[in-house]
DNA sequence: GTCGGAATAT
DNA sequence: CATATTCCGA
């Protein structure tokens, strides 16, 4: 017993994620009506544009004076994939690994508020659907612009291929990436939820990963992620439904 | 009952 | 076509 084990002990300590430390890296994401149902005040700041899952516009209900519906029962807004959303969506899965990127966990490595294991799940849908794709007939003709918005977002490249297996190293890899791009102080694991984080990643398969806990959600914000940028005012007319949306198709 | 995933619906 | 919802098997 000497410094080491008081050092890793120390450490120890620092790496628990204390909501209150780090709770909440996405503060937006809620639709106009949930904020209103729910009194909440969204303040924001030019340089605080933080990832927000950006809703279908709904033409506003004058005769929805009536907010005070519960926010489980109110039907969302179909959930736009921006390409920002998007790519949280593969970082969580590539961080993850193919293993663990179920919707739920997903979801919760994403950590963006309003984000329903739903959406997650549908989205996963059609991106294992575009993976394969492009694994199988990568010459059948894969060229579309459907896949823009997969296209947008690299794919970590190893993500359906079975026999030769690279997880840590490619863990690393990505780890390297982002810490190199800014040297941020990782945060860790964000889920307030510590019981689920400490039970799923605690009995985890044989440690795959074995320091995925000190990275999480706040990975892309806290990066030099100029996620601040596009501005999504591009309006898709299509049919009689104005929905808010990124690229033009 | 929950969850993941494919099928189906909008 | 993109996303939502439903259905069904673990």
């Amino acid at each position: 017993m000497r410094e080491d084990d008081s050092d890793w002990f120390t450490r120890c300590e620092e790496d628990l994620p204390f909501p209150e430390d780090l709770i909440p890296l996405s503060q937006s994401l809620i639709p106009p009506h949930l904020a209103l149902a729910f009194d909440i005040h969204h303040q924001s700041t030019p340089s605080q544009a933080n990832s927000s899952a950006e809703f279908a516009a709904d033409s506003a209900d004058p005769l929805s004076s009536g907010a005070t519906e519960s926010a489980r029962t109110l039907k969302r807004p179909r959930l736009v994939w921006t390409p920002q959303l998007h790519k949280r969506f593969v970082d969580a899965v590539a961080n993850l690994g193919i293993k663990n990127a179920v919707p739920k966990t997903i979801m919760q490595f994403m950590s963006v508020e309003g984000l329903t294991r739903e959406n997650v799940a549908s989205h996963l849908q059609k991106y294992r659907v575009y993976l394969k794709r492009m694994q199988g007939g990568g010459g059948g003709g894969s060229d579309p612009v459907t896949d823009r918005l997969f296209a947008s977002s690299p794919v970590p490249a190893h993500f359906l291929l079975p026999p030769s297996f690279v997880p840590v190293a490619t863990l690393q890899q990505q780890q390297q990436q982002m810490v190199a791009v800014g040297n941020v102080q990782l945060q860790p694991t964000q889920f307030h939820q510590r019981q689920i984080s400490a039970a799923r990643f605690g009995s985890l398969t044989n440690g795959q990963f074995s320091s995925l806990q000190r990275m999480s959600a706040p990975l892309l914000q806290s990066s030099v992620s100029n996620y601040v940028d596009e501005l999504e005012s591009a309006k898709a007319n299509n049919g009689g439904r104005t929905v808010l949306t990124l690229f033009p198709t």
